[in-house]
DNA sequence: CGGCAAGTAGTACAGGTGCACTAGCTGCTT
DNA sequence: AAGCAGCTAGTGCACCTGTACTACTTGCCG
């Protein structure tokens, strides 16, 4: 599997089923998070118990979806799951879980704003004007958010924040 | 379900059943192409047959997906969608056909490369070693590309080829 | 209260970026 | 042959960026 996704363009979504063959929770999603670290990882599976379920997320996937999930959840929880967020449907259909992504956990709040207007492409300027302070300080930000994501230019951060949805 | 659409971040991909109340091709896809610029859309449909798929694709979508294809198809549909190609599977669950999308088409092939590269973070001096070009003619490329989508800054550009997909 | 993280603001400086302009080369089409 | 689009290379210039410093304020926690 490893070498399908190789080939062709590196791949930011996975969604793998548990009865797949070869496929084994502790060792492939390991491989495929530090291959493909920019990739998003779904689970669909039959067992949709609760055990089941944390286990699978304690994995480190970003998402599971029952195969008993209607198609409009899992319509809604692929959107979420590319926008970045962590995502877990079950049997009833329903939305069991879904909260904020862990890509810029490391960010504050203020970073993850600055962040989002520099993936707007605005200029620290323009930043300075939206969010009401200085330029000085949106450079402050954007250098510190830069440092944190261990980047160097800000057009890596923009890609970086559109790529994880924001 | 432009009410749904609009709440929250804005989405980047749509999965539609045609079969799904007030489902209207010809005005639903062009409302959400304008609303949505950046997202891309995907019909799911019994109807698979050649006239059917033609008039979809018709539509401007970027894919359609038979329900009659398999779970393995589906993945490697959904991943390219996200890539930013269209798709469209057939029933036998084959792969009836996969282009480079469109967006992007304005560009020259040199200009993509050079995109690419900006996404990746590259400054001009570095994407000239890249290709082994002069850094002049690099700058000449960003310019041009960058005129061509519209845009007036390098982490605009980045930001656009991500979300994208290349 | 003291300490710390976070946000704010500023200066100084090296280097990067975007644009305008010129100019030669290739390959394709008329 | 002439024209055109695209890739290449260069100069000059205004502006933007990223980093390293200092410094003040606020809010929180032990």
């Amino acid at each position: 599997m490893l070498t399908l996704a190789r080939s062709g363009t590196p791949p930011n979504l996975f969604v793998l089923d548990l009865r797949f063959p070869g496929m084994d929770l502790t060792t492939a999603i390991p491989a495929l998070r530090s291959e493909f670290p920019l990739a998003s990882i779904v689970i669909v599976s039959m067992a949709d118990d609760r055990a089941s379920v944390d286990r699978i997320m304690g994995a480190g996937v970003d998402g599971f979806i029952s195969k008993a999930a209607s198609h409009d959840s899992m319509r809604g929880a692929f959107a979420a799951v590319i926008r970045g967020e962590f995502v877990n449907i079950g049997p009833p259909g329903g939305l069991v879980s879904s909260a904020t992504s862990s890509h810029f956990s490391g960010l504050t709040a203020r970073q993850r704003e600055v962040l989002a207007l520099v993936a707007e492409g605005q200029s620290n300027k323009e930043i300075a004007r939206t969010l009401s302070i200085s330029p000085f300080t949106v450079r402050i930000h954007v250098s510190a958010l830069m440092r944190e994501l261990g980047i160097e230019t800000r057009a890596s951060a923009a890609s970086l924040a559109s790529k994880y949805g924001l």
